[in-house]
DNA sequence: GGCTTCACG
DNA sequence: ACGTACGTGAAGCCT
């Protein structure tokens, strides 16, 4: 049988407001003495009831009564104080962090909502307790399904009511409390009854007559001054009865399985309780609910590296085969030098007292070491956590060892926690979700001079960094699992960071002498084309500066300006190509903004940056998009030309190792496969269940003419269509990429729209959704943050819904991908495979295989991406071979 | 370090 | 009247 509290909101943070001192406030000087009585009273309760579920109900009156906030509490008192009326939605901040449902139903009162939902709890068979300072509420008892826990005065003095209680206290039964209650009034609410009628003499007719009916049937049976009195106040009594019963049909439904006391959102709990000053109630809470909660800052959280051994090879093994017989997963710190290789790793010996220890490289050396390494960061071991532990994996396979053991990294389940925090520092990170604060300079006595450079002892630094780890841990997955982002992380992002980190060091193979002789070429038409232009222009000047080229096109040779950016007319490539006849040069601008856009981030770039086995080793980033995808750099390999013959041609220069091939496989048109599938649009669905060429359908089906009728133009429309709708995008900016008319282009989209009507209204749908809850969500659970949707600028607001719009299908689109990557390398390593991947694209993953494995890498890649996930539209998959990226694109 | 431009999905 | 498609990273100019 389980016990709900029900708690009347409005009562109860009524009495708390009046029962304590208004100068109870904030630093900032919000007033809380009303939010945390009410607080103080909903913990004492959990503690002292020990309920399985909670439930607060709110009054919330008619719209057309809503000259005040709320009503006045209980019709005829004063008006509510406004320093009660700020702290009720605070009071409703405190429950949505303590996860406990808040109810109101417009037309209703709280008592009637509470009267429902104890109905149908007792009817269910369960227990029912409702909290309130309104007697009303004695009405609902019923043994032994409903008690009345009644607030008689303050926060913390109640009675306990059962049936027998009730009899006790009142002389009626519960049932009967209603007419008793018309009878007498109620003073302390400056409720008129009959005159003449007290508590003695109510309960006396009551018991006598049975009710109101009786009572009134029988009012010649009186005594002369109490018959003129039910005679004269008969209706006063009826209408007193009639506002008294309570309501127990409340259109209302609460869920009772997800009623569950205790699962609180730490991190919002930790966020309001700081900003409210609620210290004490925050231990308390944390006591209630087994010390699960960790220390606020306020609570003087400081972390200290307090005794440090920089150990002997010797020293640190046994100290790590120390650990390692604790059997629980290592906390480490580490430090990488410039050249990639380990420089220093920390491990938490005893938090407590802030107790770590560190090695040097030098120690990496020693084969005890280093056996004791690799049993602890083993999948087999105990398993290690740690901040961005691609670089650390990296340091270890440096070292021979396989980091494979990798419980919890900081940094990736910060991101997935918060995918816009920034940069993910790990004193932000403590100070965020533990309060505490990192002491970064105990060694830098008072007076010493500060050179400048870096810490002070990077040593310690790194010991602090394991502390650290030590205490996010454990907050940090707690966050995860409240948030049901569990899975995403351990089947997901966590594998994923080892697939990552192996493909970075595989890095991809460069033909060098087909780079250099591509750069040379390159550079040679830039020159042709510099020439050129300042010959057109008529004097030189750096056609690299926009202002010096402002000067020229719009100032020297009178040109027509398109559109301005902050510091200007713009000349970007959009605008040029609409002036193209206006001037000779601007033909030429293009061609050297193509050509010399080349030469530099790709010509000379990737030369930059080819190792010395001829490969390149970018770092591919999986903190950095708030939508989930990955990013590269150092350098992008993500973005390397495709659309143009003349970029493409660097393509030619991305090669496999000797005696390899390189196989490429990409998702054909994920984002709308995804749109198909989020939409449920049976057009669209329907379009790419035919197999038939899905932008040609969609034209077919926008223009209203038979797919073999549709021409090339109408097909790039309907192209630019699913696209841009993916992002949001309106008529103006569709007729802009078109070169149509605004109402050309909003034509189209209107067809579009009655063509593939689910489409519209999921595009809605996801915007109200994230304005509800403020993120929005991929079906596996990654979380994207949009506060801006409820921005008062106009701009800001739109974009943010065009956000809205485009996160959960680039969202998924990122997660189905990872999964296909992580997929794909864990079937290379169960074949034992000598292939490698060595790329990937957002949609597209690059491998380089033996010739051997050829066909048995090929299969278990479109199957692996194919079955990805199971979407309402099949996932299909492109897929070649050749010996460059060029000619391995279908 | 901000701005502009442009490469990719 | 204004601004107008999401998500990245790099190069180069300029303050």
């Amino acid at each position: 049988m389980a016990k709900v509290l029900l708690l009347d909101g409005n009562s109860l943070t009524y009495r708390a407001f009046f029962a304590l001192p208004t100068d109870m406030a904030t630093a900032s000087g919000q007033v809380t003495n009303a939010v945390f009585g009410f607080t103080s009273m909903l913990l004492n309760l959990a503690r002292d009831q020990q309920p399985d579920g909670i439930v607060v109900a709110f009054d919330r009156p008619e719209p057309t009564f809503r000259h005040h906030m709320i009503p006045e509490y209980k019709a005829q008192r004063e008006p509510t104080p406004d320093l009660l009326i700020q702290q009720f939605g605070l009071v409703r901040d405190v429950l949505e962090a303590l996860r406990v449902p808040a109810v109101d139903v417009v037309g209703f009162e709280a008592d009637d909502v509470l009267a429902t939902i104890a109905t149908q709890i007792a009817d269910s068979g369960d227990q029912a307790i409702i909290v309130t300072g309104d007697r009303d509420i004695y009405q609902m008892v019923r043994d032994p399904s409903i008690k009345v826990l009644y607030n008689r005065r303050g926060v913390s003095d109640y009675a306990l009511y059962d049936e027998a209680g009730i009899i006790e206290r009142t002389g009626v039964t519960s049932t009967l409390y209603p007419q008793y209650a018309a009878l007498r009034g109620d003073p302390s609410d400056n409720l008129p009854g009959v005159p003449g009628v007290g508590e003695k003499t109510a309960a006396k007719l009551i018991n006598a007559y049975g009710g109101l009916d009786g009572i009134f049937d029988h009012a010649d049976d009186q005594t002369p001054k109490l018959r003129q009195n039910l005679v004269e106040f008969e209706e006063r009594a009826r209408r007193n009865f009639d506002a008294m019963v309570l309501r127990t049909d409340v259109p209302v439904e609460v869920d009772r399985k997800a009623l569950k006391w205790g699962e609180v959102d730490v991190e919002k709990v930790q966020q309001l309780f700081d900003r409210l000053e609620f210290g004490s109630l925050y231990e308390r809470l944390s006591e209630i609910l087994g010390g699960l909660l960790p220390t606020l800052a306020s609570e003087g959280g400081v972390i200290e590296a307090e005794r440090i051994h920089v150990t002997s090879a010797s020293d640190f093994a046994s100290h790590l085969d120390a650990l390692l017989a604790r059997k629980e997963p290592l906390s480490l710190g580490w430090s990488i030098e410039p050249d990639g290789s380990l420089a220093a790793l920390s491990v938490v010996v005893n938090a407590e007292v802030g107790e770590v220890i560190v090695a040097e490289a030098p120690v990496f050396e020693d084969s005890d070491v280093l056996s004791s390494l690799q049993r602890a960061v083993a999948t087999d071991g105990i398993g290690f956590d740690a901040h961005h532990t691609k670089e650390l994996s990296r340091g270890l396979r440096r070292l021979g060892l396989h980091a494979e053991g990798l419980r919890a990294d900081t940094a990736i389940i910060a991101y997935l926690i918060d995918p816009s925090g920034g940069r993910y520092v790990l004193d932000d990170l403590l100070r965020k979700y533990c309060r505490t604060e990192l002491v970064r300079n105990d060694l830098m006595s008072a007076g010493q001079l500060d050179l400048g450079g870096g810490s002070e002892d990077p040593l310690l630094d790194v010991a602090r960094d394991a502390l650290a780890v030590h205490r996010l841990v454990p907050v940090l997955l707690q966050i995860l699992e409240e948030r049901s982002m569990f899975w995403l992380y351990d089947q997901v992002e966590r594998p994923l960071i080892s697939v990552l980190s192996r493909m970075e060091d595989v890095g991809v193979g460069v033909d060098v002498g087909e780079l250099t002789r591509m750069r040379d070429h390159l550079v040679a038409e830039v020159n042709r084309l510099e020439v050129a232009i300042h010959r057109t222009a008529g004097r030189e000047f750096n056609v690299n500066s926009t202002k010096q080229l402002r000067e020229i096109l719009f100032d020297e040779l009178g040109l027509t300006p398109q559109k301005k950016t902050k510091t200007g007319y713009s000349t970007d490539a959009a605008s040029l190509e609409k002036i193209r006849d206006q001037h000779e040069i601007v033909g030429l601008l293009l061609s050297y903004r193509e050509v010399e856009k080349l030469r530099s981030t790709y010509g000379q770039g990737l030369l930059d940056v080819v190792e010395s086995d001829g490969r390149i080793r970018a770092t591919f980033n999986q903190t950095v998009a708030r939508t989930g995808r990955l990013s590269s750099e150092d350098p992008n390999l993500h973005n390397i030309p495709v659309r143009t013959a003349l970029g493409r041609e660097f393509r030619k220069a991305f090669v496999p190792e000797d005696g390899y091939e390189l196989l490429v496989a990409d998702y054909n048109q994920i984002e709308l496969r995804v749109i198909a599938h989020l939409a449920d649009d049976p057009g669209l669905v329907s379009a790419f269940e035919s197999g038939q060429d899905i932008h040609n359908a969609t034209a077919s089906s926008v223009f209203g003419i038979k797919p073999e009728d549709v021409n090339v133009e109408q097909r790039s429309k309907a192209k630019m269509v699913s696209y841009g709708l993916a992002y949001g995008m309106e008529a103006y900016g569709l007729g802009q990429r078109l070169g149509i008319s605004t109402a050309e282009a909003s034509e189209i989209l209107e067809a579009y729209f009655l063509a593939f009507p689910s489409v519209k209204s999921f595009m809605d749908d996801m915007v109200e959704k994230t304005k509800e809850t403020g993120y929005t969500e991929t079906l596996f659970g990654r979380r994207r943050p949009i506060p801006e949707l409820n921005s008062p600028n106009f701009r800001v607001r739109q974009a943010a819904e065009r956000q809205a719009m485009n996160a959960p299908i680039q969202g998924l689109a990122a997660d189905i991908f990872k999964i296909a990557l992580v997929g794909i390398d864990r079937a290379l390593i169960k074949m034992g495979a000598r292939s490698s991947l060595v790329l990937q694209v957002h949609d597209e993953v690059i491998l380089e295989v033996h010739p051997e494995e050829k066909s048995e890498i090929q299969d278990l890649t479109v199957t692996t991406m194919g079955e990805a996930a199971e979407l309402r539209v099949p996932l299909e998959v492109n897929i070649a071979l050749g010996p460059t990226w060029a000619e391995a694109k279908s």
